[in-house]
DNA sequence: CGTACCATTGAGATACCTCAACAGTGGTGG
DNA sequence: CCACCACTGTTGAGGTATCTCAATGGTACG
């Protein structure tokens, strides 16, 4: 159905991008490859099992009683997350179809920490990615408008996904990125048409977004009802 | 002015908190008190220091482009949390007064790694309860109504501050917490009416909430527009 | 060509923000 | 002692944003 990628490739393209860490285990990393909405396999042995995004993406997300889904993390290409400890029953799954990713057991990297100061470092230097990833989150759940936390996703996406004109594709649905946002999704259409009838984005196509002013697209974050009767702003 | 309470009698607390991990760094432990808004002493050599909450709360905080601060991480009693890495403009500050806080040096914990296993184990512990408290911050602000994300941090409180008949003292202003939900003081406050007219919680004092009704507490963590026309929740 | 999913837009109801006013508390200085 | 101030906490009114429900268009796929 789909064109296979010899693992072989994957493999070369994981070489290419990684630091003295992974470069390590070679001989341990297994690649595994995902379609939307398809589990991330959890457990190995007790220790659990570290990951890494090749392409695609990923969430972990948790169920609120009302039976809506909130995403708690989303992990982008690049992005190293760790699964295990699995009392909590959070979900981790491919966002996307031909997710590809690239898997260590962190049983044998703790071991390699002991030898290795230098990748006991890379590894703490993992873990607090996965901190900041966190609280980046946090900041743009704290925008009050969701114009706000469009804008704020979207700026974040640039970094990882954008090209030279500013143009970005987005790696999720509408959906998965209400359930990001906290939102609902109607809301994050509206969000969307709004900023680009105001002229700050255009969209290309359903799924790419370009960036066509990105002051007003940076000053949007953070402004809280922005057409409020005063706009004096409390320093 | 204050009681001076004897290092020692500190010292003491916490050697009967802890576990394995901490009895091996008496020798190095640091004990900081702190007022409001005092800022935790954040450079110890390059690699950061970690911080043990003894008494108080501490928070880390951003501040948006328009003014707002936010709340990105509270920490409460028996916390851990870890300071360094100060690429990121975040003031990490005591939020109360009588704030005590025990510190280790960051790199002489990574020196005890290598030669501990059991200590390894446990540092990685205390890094993966930071990543849950993100965690935990992200489902309370996802709650859409401000009574949702009042309840859920109010039963978080009650793990730690609850009392056997569900008196909660709240270690936090309103201010603070609002800063925390990411919503307005005032909003804040009409959670708390809300709530107590609803005969869920009882204000006892300004700064005691006393849990009357769990079960409505807890269900209403997640109920979305509540009040709205249909009642029917998907599943 | 029907089905499922994704995306968009409209209308009415609900919740939040801002501004404003005021009560309570603690500390300070006259 | 009291006046004053700063901070915290609370409540009301009007405007703004979001939610829910509903309907529709687009796309991919069998």
């Amino acid at each position: 159905m789909k064109p296979i990628i010899h693992p072989a490739d994957y493999y070369r393209r994981l070489l290419g991008l990684q630091s003295h860490a992974l470069k390590r285990l070679d001989e341990s990393v297994a690649i595994v490859k995902l379609n939307r909405d398809q589990q991330v396999p959890e457990e190995d042995g007790t220790a659990g099992r570290w990951y890494y995004v090749i392409a695609g993406a990923v969430r972990r997300a948790t169920i609120r009683p009302d039976g809506r889904r909130q995403i708690l993390d989303l992990m982008l290409v690049r992005d190293f997350f760790f699964v295990g400890d699995s009392e909590t029953e959070e979900p981790i799954e491919a966002i996307t179809e031909e997710t590809v990713l690239a898997g260590y057991s962190a049983a044998r990297l703790e071991n390699l920490c002991e030898r290795d100061r230098q990748f006991a470092r890379e590894l703490r230097e993992i873990t607090f990615q996965s901190l900041e990833r966190s609280r980046r989150q946090l900041i743009v759940l704290g925008g009050v408008t969701t114009a706000d936390k469009v804008s704020a996703f979207l700026l974040l996406l640039e970094k990882r996904y954008g090209d030279q004109r500013g143009d970005i594709r987005l790696p999720i649905t509408r959906y998965d990125l209400a359930e990001y946002l906290a939102v609902s999704v109607e809301t994050v259409c509206r969000a969307f048409s709004d900023l680009q009838q105001r002229g700050i984005i255009s969209l290309i196509g359903i799924r790419t977004v370009r960036i066509t002013d990105r002051g007003a697209l940076e000053h949007q974050i953070g402004r809280k009802y922005p057409n409020a009767v005063s706009d004096t702003i409390a320093a």
